[in-house]
This record gives structure tokens, sequence and C-alpha cells, in this order.
DNA sequence: CTGTTAGCGCTTTCAT
DNA sequence: ATGAAAGCGCTAACAG
């Protein structure tokens, strides 16, 4: 009857079976060169038949101070990031990478209190967006772990961003050529608002670590490069990348006595409301109104009119993120990005 | 200057500055009973000033052999695992439990080796579909830990599932009243083949650990019940939920001989890539053919004609596997799902 | 209510 | 090449 497990099976008490000294036994799994392959042999054999399967994971990492974990801090809950298309697929660049290095991924939420739960189960951690509770920023910043930041930064830290300002000034460069246009921006957390609304005179939020603010500058940069004006009545804040927000601010602007003929989004998520919302006025794309996304999500593709966006190779970010992590010194990279001119925008 | 963190700070080190024990450190973070409110509050905010933030929790977890951690296994990769949609809403469901209870997820790969890796740092695992390498249902079938499976089973462990053979036989009813009918069946992994191929007579895979089996016994069960017939030939076994592996067995079977005029689709990805190939053959549905899938994703909704499927509700199953984990005993948990029929396989 | 002490299971010098 | 022993940082039982 080999169901015998009277006694708890750890290295000591193996080793106390086997008749040799702990640190032996430790080595046989851990440093092959300390003892002869035959002893080694011996050994784990002996293991396997006992059912030991190895040192203990978390009495081995509290030891040497690695676990094999890395964390991802998301910016938000993982509920909301994993159903947008975008964190998803910077999410599985991130895990193809770390599966391969055989590193298994934490999630933690950006609205929790603290990282002091976590962090001391973790190598580091990857952070995908500036975590909407700012005191994780702190932690983050504070903490003797490896961090990689991604759309975001943190002085002396590894990040993987996009040029936002310069994409969006493509984007907006692609659309708008003429003074006498009339643009609606729709903007992505632009305010602290947990609704939609305008931005007019109010604070910018954030703007340190925000990529939307950033994005703002892009798009006004080409808006006062052609002669054109903006005020905050036509600058929208989304507080999330929702259809449900996005279509809000669209009605909101579609309604406004001057109508825009531009619209300038934040998100791809946020353009497909627009677009709906305009489609559904009997209005038409590119031809009344010309929309441009900012993502480069599969959805946008498909849908009809197609939809001209800034491609940011999300995957290739958590691909990129992942690498870093893994690099000795600190290495802010910026990925590239493309312009897709798609019929939302073009006029044929 | 506070900037003097000279030696490392640890319970034990702090209980030395402060000029108390270590017991008392320990409790004024843990059992706020054992020590006056006074003295509590006292040491709490001396650890706030020397910059002690808590007890370390890897080296707690040790102690009592609880981290607040659970694994999430996975069929598979995490990348593949993201893209697909009905997994993700499961992850929505399950994250979204989590949160709540303040409990971090730990990603695991259904393709790891072992979970020895991780096994340690967790509470226990939720486990969402049998994963690839079946080494891991051994272990987790051992594992002294708590075990929550979904769309299969471990004997002895909490599980959630539908009604697989049930559902199966409804959707396929729906479609299927008649012996003259040519009903093409696309499975998932029905044998262990790595690309799409006709069932012939092979042997079937992971019988008891398989959905899919049960699905298919339900659309058996429909066919045989109107007095038709269906062979091997007429089976296929695609390897992963991909449109690009569906397409393949959609063509083949569009190219038999006798075409059929039904396809059952173990899922909606599947039946969209039928559907493509379908309609871009210049056949119709449902007029030629009727086409049903198996999930319920919102592109189905979408798609035109949109898609008649069996809604599973993939973020109530995560929701309900988060909720049994914490359950005292084991539980078998069936949950619900609905057969709606749309236009893929109703002709007005 | 507070302090002492023995581990949780392991790795790593340092001797032998 | 192997063994003894000191801790990694903490908690819980026990004694005071």
């Amino acid at each position: 009857m080999p169901k015998e497990k009277k006694v708890k099976l750890t290295l000591k008490s193996v080793a106390g079976i086997l008749n040799v000294s702990n640190a032996t036994v430790s080595n046989a799994f851990n440093r092959p060169d300390q003892l002869s392959e035959k002893k080694r042999e011996e050994i784990l054999k002996a293991c396997k038949e006992l059912g030991y399967a190895g040192p203990n994971q978390a009495a081995r990492s509290l030891r040497k101070g690695r676990s094999g974990i890395v964390g991802l801090v998301l910016s938000d809950s993982p509920k909301y990031v994993m159903s947008d298309p975008v964190a998803n697929l910077f999410l599985q660049g991130v895990t193809e990478f770390l599966e391969q290095k055989s590193v298994n991924l934490l999630l933690i939420s950006g609205n929790q209190p603290s990282l002091k739960s976590v962090v001391d189960f973790v190598d580091g951690f990857i952070c995908y967006g500036a975590p909407r509770n700012t005191q994780l920023i702190e932690e983050l910043s504070d903490a003797d772990k490896r961090v990689v930041t991604v759309d975001f930064n943190i002085e002396g830290r590894s990040s993987v961003n996009i040029d936002n300002e310069q994409a969006a000034y493509q984007i907006a460069s692609s659309v708008i050529d003429d003074a006498e246009q009339t643009t609606a921006i729709l903007g992505l957390r632009l305010i602290d608002s947990k609704y939609t609304c305008r931005v007019h005179d109010n604070e910018l939020i954030g703007v340190q670590h925000s990529i939307a603010h950033r994005r703002l500058d892009g798009y006004l940069r080409r808006i006062n490069e052609v002669g054109g004006e903006i005020t905050g009545e036509h600058i929208w804040s989304i507080p999330e990348s929702s259809h449900l927000f996005a279509k809000d601010a669209a009605r909101e602007a579609l309604n406004s006595k001057i109508r825009p003929d531009v619209f300038l989004c934040m998100s791809d998520i946020i353009a497909l409301a627009a677009m709906k919302e305009v489609l559904q006025m009997g209005l038409r794309v590119p031809e009344d109104i010309k929309i441009v996304g900012f993502d480069g999500i599969n959805e946008g593709v498909r849908f009809h009119p197609s939809l001209t966006t800034v491609e940011q190779f999300s995957s290739q970010k958590g691909l990129k993120a992942a690498e870093l992590f893994f690099e000795d010194s600190p290495e802010s990279n910026i990925t590239p990005f493309k312009i897709e001119i798609r019929e939302s925008s073009q006029i044929q």
C-alpha cells in the first residue's frame, strides 16, 4: 500500500527518510553540480516514489527573494480591462512572452487600495496604464522591485509608450486642412468626472500622467496649424472607453447649434459609438462628418464605413513591456504606430 | 532627514526600535483585540513614520498557509484564452467576484508542465476547461487545495457546467425535423489531431472530460430521434475554436458530394466562419443551409444573418465558479442556458 | 494585555 | 561531495 502519507513531506522529512542531509536534497533539486550524478538520480527517484514533488515554492521564494511571478497592475478593475479589446491585445502580448519565460502573471486591479497585499509575492510589476487609484503609483515608485510602466511614466522606471502627441497630430492632419472646419474632440478622462461632459474651462486632470492630454496636444497643434479654433465647448471628457458613455458625447456634439464636421476620438470604441449616432441621425460619414479613432481594433476594420484610426500595435507593446521587465537597467521604449486611413475620413 | 533606511524594516526590527516584542507589533496589525486600542494606534503610527507598511505577506503566507491568491488554470495558453470571447466573459465574471473579495488572481497556462511552480502560492484553483496538458488534471485531483472545475469534472471537486447534452439536443431540435436532412457537425477537438479533419472511424479522445462529446451526444440523439443518419464522414474535429481552422472544415463539408443543409457547430466562432464560407460560395443562409452555433457571443447577434445559438451566460459561470471557490463543501453546479433562435436557422 | 519561543520549509555559507 | 546550523519574516501557543 503506497498510500502511507503519515508524515508531511518536506525537504527535511524527506532527507530524514533517505538518510542524507537536507542540503543534499536541496542540491539535488537546485544545484546538480553540487553532488554526484549518481546520488542525484537516486535522490530524485526516491522523492518521486515518496510523492515529494520538490521544494515548497513559497518557502523557497521567502528565502531567495524571487518567486517567478510578475504582477500586472491594471488601470482599472480586471473586469473592465478584460472587456476592452485594446487592453486585451496588450495582455496577449505580455502573457505570450511570460509564458515562454515560464513566469506566471498575477492580475492586480488598479482600484486596489494598496499593493502591499501582493508586493511580497512578485518579482516586480508591469503596469498597464496609470492605475485609477493614484496611490498605487506612489507605491510603484518607491517599491524595491522591478517596474515597467506602459502608457505612462514613472521617473527612473522602464516604460513603453507610443508618441501620443505625434500620432494625434498626424491623424488630425489627415482630416483637418482648413480653418473653417468645425471639430469636436471626444476625449478620454480629460477632467475628473464620473460622467460624460464638456470640458468647458474646467481644470484638466492628471496632466503629467495622462496620454489623453498628449493626444489633445497633438489635435490642438494641428488645429492651430491650419488657423482653426476650438474651445472647451467642443471638447468632451468621457470617463471610460465604452459605447454607453461615448454616445452621450456624440449626441451632445451633434445637437450643438454649430454641428461639427470632424470628430477626433481618443479611442476606436468611442469613434464607433459616435459613428452609430451619426448614421442613426441620417447623416453621412464621411460626407457630412469625418470621424477618426485611436487604437486600431478589429471592429473598426469590419465596420461600414470602416474606421480611420491610429493603429498602435497593442500586443507588440505587451511583448515589449514583458521584454523590458527582464532587462537589467531601466529603458524608455517608444513603440511605433501607423495611421490607417479608411472610409470614415476619406471621400471617394 | 527622514531618509535613514539603514536597517531593513521587518516586524522584528521594528519591534526592536519601538521597544516592544514582535508579537505585539504583529498583533497590532492582525489582532486588534489582543492589545489596548491606545498602544495599537501608537504602534501603527510609529510604523507609518518608519515606513514599515506591515508584515511581509510572503512570510505570513508561509506561516499561515493562506495567501489570498487563487490560481486560474486555463485550458490553453493565456494568449489563446484571452482572445476567445467566451473565455473572456468567463474571466470577467471570475475577476468581478474575486475583486470584491480582495483576492488576487494568478493566471496559469494549461500548457504548463506542472502546477508545482505555483501551487504553494495559491489558496486553490479555479480551472476553466480541461487543461491541454492532462497531467495538470492529475495534480489538481491530488492537490490538497480547494479546486473548482468549469466545463469539466474532477471527482470530489466543485464544478460548474451547463447541461451540454441537453443544450445540444435542443439546438439540434430547432433545425432538424426530418430524416432526409443532411447534417454536418463541426466539432471541437473530438479527436486528437492538430489539424482540422474528419472524424471518420477514429477513436474519440478524452471522452470522460470533454464537453464536446456531450454535445455530440445531444446532436446525435436528435438525429436518431427523427430517424436520420450521420457517419464520421460528416463529423469534423477542429483543434481550436478559431476562424482559420473552422473554415477548412466548412469548406470540406461544402465540397462533399452530398452537400449538407444543416451545420451544427460547437462554437459561435466556428459557426460564423462556416457562415462566411457558405455565403462566399453564393449559397443562402438559412434557405440553402441552416447554421447553428454554441456559446452566445456578441458577434453572432450583429452578424447578418444573425446566428442561432445556445447562449450559455459565460460571465455568470465565472461568477458562480468564484462563488463556489469559497464554499466549504464541494458542490456540482449546473448553470442555465438559453436557445436563441435567430436568422441563421429560421426561414421567414 | 504583553513577551518568549518554536517553528512554517527552504537555501546557503562554512566546515568536514 | 556532504553535513550542521543560521536564518528569510512571520504567527501562534504559551507563560507571565
